[in-house]
DNA sequence: TTGAAAGCGTTACCAA
DNA sequence: TTGGTAACGCTTTCAA
């Protein structure tokens, strides 16, 4: 049979250029050129093992001819399956969650997936918002920062009927799948371990997220608790960088906070608190121990705070891809609660 | 009229259940509900203005009603318009990237575009296949991080025929518009800026990322015709992180390399490099001067290296989602080649 | 291994 | 202001 014309380039003809004329190559013309009907075209495309090699090699030819390029959105269309997954962060702006992104990106790209980001500012309201956006696309599974959702954001997600992973923390009721760490237990640990160091001045500069307020506020319990200690407490915007740590510190210190320890809710704020400190001509660690939290790529060993916090964001990010691959393509899921867990990275004291 | 049914729904019911069913709401039911045609709904979503209050009232409960979501895949395919954006990246795990492609996003949110996110990995073939990979979800525009990219790349750009800003460069032959900076102005500024404050004793650490390796040789070139200096070279990787400046400038010194001038290609590099003078007690800037560039937010005066190089991010993304938005609504674009400049930005010496 | 027909959910085009 | 009809470009379903 021949695929010299179809119907559709009939009427084309017929009705003269009134027709909603793309002027891009589609399957059919790819169809046309190597004779074969659309139908294996579009399996030479995404079945090759099931068509001739013979057939194949004509429409591979008859692909680069006309430099055909197959329009995902038709496809996802008929076949409901976009071969996109829509990321949902607070910012770009923070490079935990850039750096995590840049993971999952990585992943998913190995798979013929792509990412559709969304940014919510760390506003509640804004992430219901961009998740009613992107479902509207119909992507094939959605990934989140945290485990704070609106009730409508819940119930969204719960009908689109993709799957969804959580991260960066952890619940014990997740909406799908989550993959993080808790920051109860980070709070609890950073202050034992300054505990067993034996301080009893300690401050903290924290960032004033969801997930910062909880490390923090377990931190402040476990010293009264354990060690009847009050904390210096400063807490700076959800948005951290460098000169809010130094601010950050710099509050402790005009406010009567002396020689001891800091915690600090990230690896930006604790670089600012230290610039502080020297600035201040104090001697670290001696005079001031500071804690860091993220290890930002190669820094724990090289930046001179005490300790660091580490947690994994490559795990974390490629975790999370393979999650939502392996829920898309039907496998079982043995965890749907995944702790990556983290771990005190201590300096030699230099 | 009574739509309470649609040929689709004598058929499904004729054919039993094997026709595709989907499960999810769609125009048609709510047109139902509303007892009104389909396209109006898609009017009352799409042009309210143009569908009588009465109408759009019954319509918007049915809605709301059945909990209906539009599909952007069908409406992209039916109107050629995706409504999304590509924007392609090396890395998201740099941090000024990351920083751009925020504002690029918050800017398009506003009205009403998504962006997909593609990351090269530095590499021109990895952008290639990313190109033609997104170029099939039919984007309305798509953004690119610098101006070098293969024959084929550009090709497929120029084929799709969609709007096309190339960002963190100038050329003056971009494939559509571009928006950026001069990177060896840069390499000369810095450099005449350290003659005249009578440096004589000059180094740079630099990334080996296109753009960089320009900023360099302009730099190295510039000293060496004006001041007769020969720097004191050290390259690192394209991706830069806080220990690789510090291994920078300790190869820099490890080879003879005493009192001066260090340029680095970028913050982080910087920070880095700031921390191995303070480990081997060098005063800042007295004894070494470093200079950053890219002024990451609000670290410009605070942290103690003696200058840097300050471009704005936020102009650069936001500027980049505005000129595809006025070339996808065909609003005449007058410039096609926007500068965004940079300063040096001098600290007070403490 | 290949194909015909129908459909995915929406919007463009014209007509009323 | 509203609607009928066809189309967007692909894949599913079933049949050969």
């Amino acid at each position: 049979m021949n695929y010299t014309e179809n119907s559709n380039d009939a009427k084309r003809r017929e009705l003269g250029s009134s027709t909603r004329a793309t002027g891009s190559v589609t399957l059919n013309d790819v169809a046309k050129l190597a004779d074969v009907s659309p139908i294996t075209v579009s399996r030479a495309i995404n079945q090759p093992n099931k068509v001739a090699p013979k057939t194949l090699e004509r429409i591979s030819q008859a692909i680069s001819r006309t430099g055909y390029f197959p329009n995902q959105l038709a496809s996802g269309l008929a076949s409901r399956r976009s071969h996109l997954i829509a990321a949902i962060v607070p910012t770009m702006a923070n490079s935990v969650h850039a750096e995590t992104i840049s993971f999952f990106c990585d992943r998913l790209r190995d798979s013929g997936y792509q990412v559709l980001l969304g940014e919510t500012g760390y506003s509640e309201d804004q992430e219901e918002s961009l998740i009613a956006t992107v479902l509207s696309r119909r992507p094939d599974g959605i990934l989140l920062t945290g485990t704070s959702h609106s009730k409508t954001s819940r119930r969204l997600l719960i009908g689109a009927d993709i799957p969804v992973v959580e991260t960066w923390d952890l619940t014990p009721t997740p909406i799908d799948v989550v993959i993080g760490f808790s920051h109860q237990h980070i709070g609890q640990a950073v202050a034992e371990y300054l505990l067993n160091k034996g301080y009893r001045h300690i401050g903290i500069v924290s960032a004033s997220d969801n997930r910062a307020k909880i490390r923090a506020r377990v931190f402040i319990e476990t010293l009264a608790r354990h060690g009847n200690i009050e904390v210096a407490v400063s807490f700076v915007s959800e948005l951290t960088n460098f000169r809010l740590g130094r601010e950050g510190l710099a509050h402790l210190l005009d406010n009567g906070f002396g020689e001891g320890a800091v915690f600090c809710s990230s690896d930006t704020l604790a670089q600012g608190a230290l610039a502080e400190a020297q600035a201040r001509g104090l001697l670290i660690p001696d005079q001031l121990a500071i804690i860091g939290l993220g290890d930002q790529p190669y820094a724990a060993h090289t930046y001179p705070a005490l300790t660091t916090v580490r947690f994994d964001r490559e795990i974390m990010g490629r975790r999370a891809a393979e999650a939502l691959l392996a829920r898309i393509n039907g496998e079982p899921v043995t965890e749907n609660c995944i702790d990556i867990g983290f771990s005190i990275l201590e300096r030699e004291t230099t």
